[in-house]
DNA sequence: GAGGATTGAATCGCTTACGATACAAATGTA
DNA sequence: TACATTTGTATCGTAAGCGATTCAATCCTC
């Protein structure tokens, strides 16, 4: 064990820069999703129903790695904007089916124009292709060796 | 633009892996820092203190880039818990200054033990040394990029 | 088929986060 | 020296996040 306490400075820690990326990327979509009156979890929502249409609240838990406490409420404040519908599952009771709605659905073809938008934001800085799909690769290898350690 | 959607996919995000893996590393500090009372934003405002010594709240926000509205009511309760004292400075009525009292700094002893831990828990797993050297210094760079496009 | 274990969703309480704003202290400027 | 501007912190309101727990529906085991 270092004794020295370098271990302890921010620079030197793994956790600090991925609080601090996630958060500014999420201020930085913050804009362009105010657009939609969405925020960024809510977007995501929408990201997990547009890819792979009805989900019960369990699916998009684990999707998206939230537990259901966090969901539901999420969930009902969509629900509020009518961009999307829960209903109990007729063979399983405890299961609450989500669908979207048209405008949930509609929703879609405006929220295209996001990632372009994205992308020019950025257009002026000199962030290497490679070096961007090596982060995404290793993230995703981190989140899976994290959520395999985390399981009850 | 695409317009497939393939784009909207949650795996060819990078804000997503972001923000997962954020949670996810939080989340295993979280019994780490139970032993200490401590959340992982608290323990963050911690790490500056005994890295750099006393620091106005100003300084604090900077350095984890959060606002004062965060940084404020979490230095209160570490406040509370006795770990640091805030005080008015004397040159500029306007500016709080943070420091941390006898138990807030012996605290810092105990703390060094946290990344050995974290390691620990990891040994089994197959974590390229490089490839978290890339990923850390990559974050880094992004942060950098970010916090510039999202000043005043 | 009774009775305990499990599961899916939700409720509660507490702690972040942050936009918008307030407010006093300090600074700049006419 | 008046007065507008800037700066540092804090307040308010809203939305996440999550641990702990609840509760009903379902499953399992005998």
């Amino acid at each position: 064990m270092k004794t020295d306490g370098t271990a302890l400075y921010l620079e030197n820690q793994l956790c600090f820069p991925l609080y601090a990326a996630s958060r500014l990327t999420t201020k930085i979509y913050t804009p362009l999703l105010k657009e939609f009156d969405l925020t960024y979890p809510q977007y995501l929502v929408l990201l997990v129903l547009w890819q792979h249409g009805n989900q019960t609240v369990n699916e998009i838990c684990h999707r998206l790695l939230l537990e259901s406490n966090t969901v539901t409420p999420l969930l009902k404040r969509l629900e509020e904007k009518k961009l999307l519908q829960r209903k109990r599952s007729d063979k399983d009771e405890r299961v609450v089916q989500i669908s979207l709605t048209k405008e949930g659905e509609a929703l879609k073809q405006h929220a295209l124009s996001i990632p372009d938008k994205l992308i020019n934001a950025f257009a002026d800085e000199t962030i290497d292709e490679t070096e961007i799909r090596n982060l995404q690769k290793t993230l995703f290898k981190l989140i899976d060796i994290m959520n395999k350690k985390l399981l009850p």
